[in-house]
RNA sequence: GCCCGGGUGGUGGAAUUGGUAGACACGCAGGACUUAAAAUCCUGUGGCCAGUAAUGGCUGUGCGGGUUCAACUCCCGCCCCGGGUACCA
């Protein structure tokens, strides 16, 4: 009947796809007898580009593991959607005039298309989309309940505004410090607080809550006239492009994420993610043990600093402030402040990028102060420097030079004398950050170790009322507004310049419809430039910005479990039953941002009683990026010439990027070459041995370099299984490596040969219903059980290997009987769903070949025939050499050398077995 | 600089976690089929040496040491590549 061919598999493909969507065969409900099983994609952004071959790695990883996890009896949630908010569809607007919401509604039109065709078995029904009103409905709502919340600290846990209102009122704030040191009001009582106007308790209750407004350092960016992340801002520029970034004080929202530093941090030892994500995690929240300690300046005030190296008190020879330090004005001398406020002027001019730039170059004015140190009454000069940063710590330092190479180089710079308190750890030349130096010149503190000396300072300074245990984190609270039109928008109205959360009937607060999506350059977003929109009625605002992308990411996987509800953002009862997300796949590059607000949120809803889970994905894996590989042409400078890579070098030559789709391999398809673009028409070549070789190089997949891969290509030439197959075939999931198509042909051959293993040479279908061989069941229990075990460890590259193994052997002994056959097809399925549907219908099965049940292996076919001998040990039979049956005589001798081995080494401890092949012990088993 | 990964044939990569290194695939070479080519199938394929041959010997997992009966795997030192981070006290 039919040869696996070109026009067959197009058949096949597109029958089963059609099949799939009309039976609405991968729909999940969520009640079910059978344990669930929730396998999640990283959502995309629908960017204009489309897929490229890069995106469909993790995809099918997960396609993989839902499809397997469905055959072995679970209800499996395999949901998709799309992250459709964002900045690239506005840029795209402002350019183009297209309206955002239409430009992305047609780019995941595309993705969708292109997803379809790659065969996953999402279940739509639930697809979401941030940017749809029914969804970001609940983002908003969200953003109320953790603008309703607040972190009590002694409880480490979120609680409603409600309940800190309560606490105020009967007993004022003193069991609940203000988190901000810097608020005007810090300690009020119960009569204070009820003597506030409603204004003083907003304002108040904002320093609490963790969504909040407040005057923030941003980083601003003109060129796109919006305030960006941290994390999106990479060495001074932004991530989009690369435009400069300044510090700017503007009202922003906040989350108040620093609050939940120990808990982020904790929760990562109890989640299955790799360990460079958890150390990317672990040094972005930045937690460092130390303490305070105050220095009391010769003029009298109080400057207190943070170390994590207080066992180093005695080598302090000086303080450094940051230059916005607010003692700064304060201390220093009349002698001191023409070279202060000219050092202040020249930190005012530098930019980040400056800063980044010159990171080692020592920088500093001298404030003219001394300050006493609390334990030897020692003055020591106070300075200002650049490299303190009043947003970490206190924004004060005691400068230690000879164990902090920063202080070091500062302290040489301007020859300040340096105190070695190590000894001979100490050179003089660099600092030395030891932990293990022996003290000296320090008092009662000499003889001792370093790293014993720190408790012992901390424990003093507390006796001495001088300092106290201190930890301090990196991370700092996150940005929350964007000054962008597509995202949400904030539910909030302003009084009197307070914000109101929306009642909750009101939601969701829908974006307005516009075409001026123009920032308005002073800071506001473009909503600012809809006046009817922003003021509700006379004295009530709207928020000019807009959420950032984060938002509507940090809990989709939420919204998943149930996505049509109109009454809550998912019923109790389906976020009960799904629970976390047991396996999530995803790029790396969302290690900070999106995989820290999802923790963040999940943690408030958990707080507040929304959820009975703390933490949303208990497994992370990172799929690794596939890199394009990029082809290269060489001009001869000034011609139309083209000359070969090998012989470039004879030629004056610039090197252009070609497209490699018409390179095979590394030689040129010329004719292909001219007609790719009018000006190469003229194209004259200059060959070795007959041929034009590229020159080649590995970068990001990139439509500017001329070096994407389109799926759609691949599987008009192979179809999809095979695309699927080999994109697991290219290696481990979670390594990089450069998209090539070396070797797809295997992958297509193998497809061929399963396909042809159930068709006799004619084509036509043929199994027998004969009792399979020993040997047959032996490849086929062999096969399952790898494949089954690298399930486990997401090993899908040797699963691959062992199918063509198997395909291989059972050609080889011509089995075509339907007790073998019939469980490949099933546990080939998850990888190459279109064939195996298709050979499970010819079987003669019934419906989608879903509903099979994953084969068992059986290890009573993997045992293999093999001799036992006896060992005797000290006269007793103590264990059982095992040796395979076709060894030859002449090892006997090593045998028992073997033996002897093992009775030299198991003194007291016999082993159970020992299995040796020719001349190697190979296990000993005690 | 610091913190994570990683380095295995011509290539992508295996190796049950300390037990016959190089599975599987690509590529290459030879052969079969064909008038020919493509496709397909079969055989060989880390390097060096010996042998007509079957085969045998040596060597071999970035470099140098070490532990072990046994090391790609563990320990120490170094080199290189990829990712994260960047004055965080």
């Amino acid at each position: 009947m039919a040869e696996y061919s070109k026009d067959e598999i197009r058949r096949i493909e597109n029958k089963w796809r059609t099949i799939w969507e009309d039976q609405q065969v991968y729909k999940v409900e969520n009640t079910s007898s059978k344990p669930k099983y929730y396998v999640l994609d990283m959502f995309p952004y629908p960017s204009g580009a489309g897929l490229h071959v890069g995106h469909p790695l993790g995809y099918i990883a997960s396609d993989i593991v839902a499809r397997f996890k469905r055959l072995k009896g679970y209800n499996v949630l395999h949901p998709m959607g799309f992250d459709a908010f964002g900045l690239p569809a506005e840029q795209y607007a402002l350019e183009h005039g297209i309206h955002p919401a239409k430009s992305t509604a047609g780019n995941i039109e595309n993705f969708k298309r292109q997803l379809r065709n790659i065969g996953f078995c999402y279940d739509w029904s639930r697809e979401v989309q941030t940017c749809d009103p029914k969804y970001y409905r609940w983002t908003q709502w969200i953003f109320l309940q953790i603008f309703d919340s607040w972190f009590n600290r002694s409880k480490g846990k979120a609680e409603r505004i409600a309940e800190l209102i309560n606490i105020f009122e009967s007993e004022g704030n003193k069991h609940h410090p203000i988190p901000n040191p810097k608020f005007r009001v810090q300690q009020f009582s119960s009569s204070d607080w009820r003597a506030f106007s409603e204004k003083e308790k907003q304002e108040v209750l904002m320093e609490y809550r963790l969504a909040y407004l407040a005057f923030t350092d941003v980083n601003w960016c003109e060129a796109l006239g919006t305030v960006l992340a941290n994390d999106e801002v990479i060495n001074g520029v932004s991530y989009r492009g690369g435009f400069p970034v300044v510090k700017k004080q503007m009202r922003q929202w906040s989350l108040r994420i620093t609050e939940y530093a120990e808990r982020l941090l904790k929760g990562l030892d109890e989640i299955d993610f790799s360990d460079s994500m958890k150390e990317i995690q672990r040094n972005w929240i930045g937690k460092s043990v130390g303490c305070t300690l105050n220095f009391k300046l010769v003029s009298g005030q109080i400057l207190t600093v943070f170390t994590t190296r207080p066992d180093t008190i005695f080598g302090v020879d000086f303080m450094v402030l940051a230059p916005e330090h607010d003692l700064v004005k304060e201390i220093t001398t009349p002698a001191q402040r023409a070279e202060v406020e000219n050092y202040l002027a020249y930190v005012a001019g530098r930019s980040e990028v400056d800063r980044m730039a010159e990171v080692k170059k020592i920088t500093g004015a001298f404030t003219g102060a001394f300050a006493i140190n609390p334990f030897n009454n020692r003055e020591v000069p106070v300075w200002i420097s650049e490299y303190v940063l009043v947003g970490y710590g206190t924004g004060a330092i005691m400068g230690v030079p000879c164990g902090d190479e920063r202080d070091h180089k500062f302290a040489k710079h301007f020859s300040i004398p340096i105190t070695n308190i190590i000894g001979s750890y100490y050179t003089g030349n660099e600092a030395n950050p030891t932990f293990d130096a022996v003290l000296e010149n320090s008092e009662f503190l000499n003889g001792k170790v370093m790293r014993e000396a720190i408790d012992v300072v901390i424990k003093k300074a507390d006796e001495l009322g001088v300092g106290k245990r201190q930890v301090n984190y990196k991370m700092r609270d996150a940005g929350w507004s964007r000054q962008r039109y597509w995202g949400e928008p904030f539910p909030v109205v302003f009084k009197n310049d307070i914000p109101y959360p929306m009642e909750e009937k009101d939601l969701p607060l829908e974006l307005p419809d516009t075409s001026d999506f123009k920032p308005s350059g002073s800071g506001e977003g473009p909503l600012a430039n809809l006046k009817d929109w922003i003021n509700v009625e006379p004295g009530q605002k709207r928020d000019s910005n807009t959420m950032p992308t984060h938002a509507g990411a940090a809990w989709y996987f939420l919204r998943f479990m149930d996505p049509h509800n109109h009454k809550a953002f998912a019923d109790r009862n389906a976020l009960d039953y799904w629970n976390q997300v047991d396996v999530y796949i995803g790029g790396s590059e969302h290690a900070v941002a999106h995989l820290l607000y999802s923790r963040l949120w999940v943690k408030i809803l958990h707080d507040l009683g929304y959820l009975n889970f703390d933490e949303p994905f208990k497994k992370l894996i990172n799929q690794g990026k596939i890199t394009g590989d990029s082809r290269f042409v060489y001009r001869i400078r000034g011609t139309s010439k083209f000359v070969s890579a090998g012989l470039k070098d004879q030629y004056e030559t610039d090197p252009l990027r070609v497209d490699v789709n018409i390179v095979n391999g590394l030689e040129l398809d010329t004719e292909a070459f001219r007609k790719w673009k009018p000006d190469f028409a003229e194209a004259e070549f200059i060959l070795e041995d007959g041929k034009y070789i590229c020159g080649s190089a590995i970068e990001k997949m990139s439509k500017s370099y001329f070096n994407v891969v389109n799926p759609d290509q691949i599987i008009n030439d192979y179809g999809a299984d095979t695309l699927r197959m080999y994109e697991m075939f290219l290696g481990p999931l979670e390594a990089s490596k450069p998209w090539s198509t070396q070797g797809i042909d295997g992958v297509y051959k193998f497809l061929r040969r399963f396909w042809n293993l159930f068709h006799n040479q004619t084509g036509s279908f043929r199994v027998s219903d004969t009792e399979p061989t020993r040997e047959e069941l032996k490849v086929l229990h062999k096969t399952l059980k790898k494949v089954e075990h690298d399930m486990d460890t997401f090993s899908f590259n040797t699963s691959v290997s062992e199918f063509m193994i198997c395909a291989n052997e059972l050609t080889a002994l011509k089995c075509n009987t339907r007790k073998v056959l019939e469980p490949l097809v099933i546990a080939l399925s998850p990888f190459a769903p279109h064939i195996t549907e298709e050979l499970w219908s010819l079987l003669g099965h019934k419906g989608s070949i879903v509903s099979a049940s994953y084969p068992q292996y059986d290890d009573q076919y993997l045992v293999e025939s093999a001799h036992n001998y006896p060992i005797s040990i000290n006269g007793k039979v103590r264990a059982q050499m095992q040796f395979a049956l076709d060894m030859p005589k002449e090892d006997i001798e090593k045998m028992v050398m073997a033996s002897e081995i093992v009775q030299k080494w198991t003194e007291g401890k016999p082993p159970k077995k020992v299995i040796v092949v020719p001349g190697k012990i190979v296990n000993v088993v005690t």
